[in-house]
DNA sequence: AGCGTGATCTTT
DNA sequence: AAGATCACGCTG
């Protein structure tokens, strides 16, 4: 299918939260190998008034990206050891990301599994920081873009609203009342989430 | 259930 | 300059 251009990423940030499910995050590497998931699980991030959000006390050198155009990727470094992917939202200088949770992998397999070393076929991505190691993602890479040969996104028929469901974002310790995950109902793939 | 591991941000 | 926190994954 076609990949997606500029327009489709101009949204507000928790109808982009919906809109990814089940697109197909594209990523090409050097050499041309082509790396391919299925979105099943994201979270929406605004800005200001959004506590949970890098962005809510306004902008700074490592959240840079939340606050460029519809479309960049934002990537950070958390915990000592993982790497957490975005596609950011919103106008330029107005922050908003919606964060990857999860992806049903869809080419490129052989590669994820080396990446991932002890990972069998349902959590190769089944957690945002697994998506970054699988698909060799990290910090240099914050601030590029959808819209160039190493990452794209493709066209998929949306998921029919029935098969979306909604949770509290996980892992956070402020903004838990904000309903902003969304997931693909019943997708083996999904994160395990962690409690509380 | 616990902990690694380091960048980033806030407070002194 | 020091301390707290952290949009997590793995082992036990």
């Amino acid at each position: 299918m076609e990949r997606l251009e500029k327009q489709f990423f101009d949204i507000p940030t928790l109808q982009l939260a919906t809109a990814l499910l089940g697109k197909t995050f594209v990523r090409i590497l050097p050499g041309n190998r082509v790396l391919k998931g299925r979105i099943v699980e994201t979270e929406a991030y605004l800005g200001e008034g959004d506590e949970a959000s890098h962005a809510w006390r306004g902008k700074t050198d490592r959240n840079r990206p939340m606050f460029e155009a519809p479309g960049t990727l934002y990537v950070y470094f958390t915990y000592g050891c993982h790497h957490l992917v975005n596609i950011v939202s919103e106008p330029r200088e107005t922050a908003g990301a919606v964060l990857l949770r999860a992806m049903e992998p869809l080419e490129g397999i052989w590669f994820m599994e080396q990446q991932r070393r002890s990972a069998s076929a349902s959590n190769l991505m089944s957690g945002p920081a697994k998506i970054a190691q699988a698909l060799d993602i990290n910090r240099s890479h914050s601030g590029s873009d959808l819209f160039g040969v190493e990452f794209s996104l493709e066209n998929a028929p949306p998921i029919p609203e029935t098969h979306i469901g909604t949770s509290s974002r996980i892992g956070i310790s402020r903004g838990k009342e904000l309903q902003w995950r969304k997931f693909v109902i019943g997708s083996p793939h999904l994160s395990q989430g962690r409690p509380s």
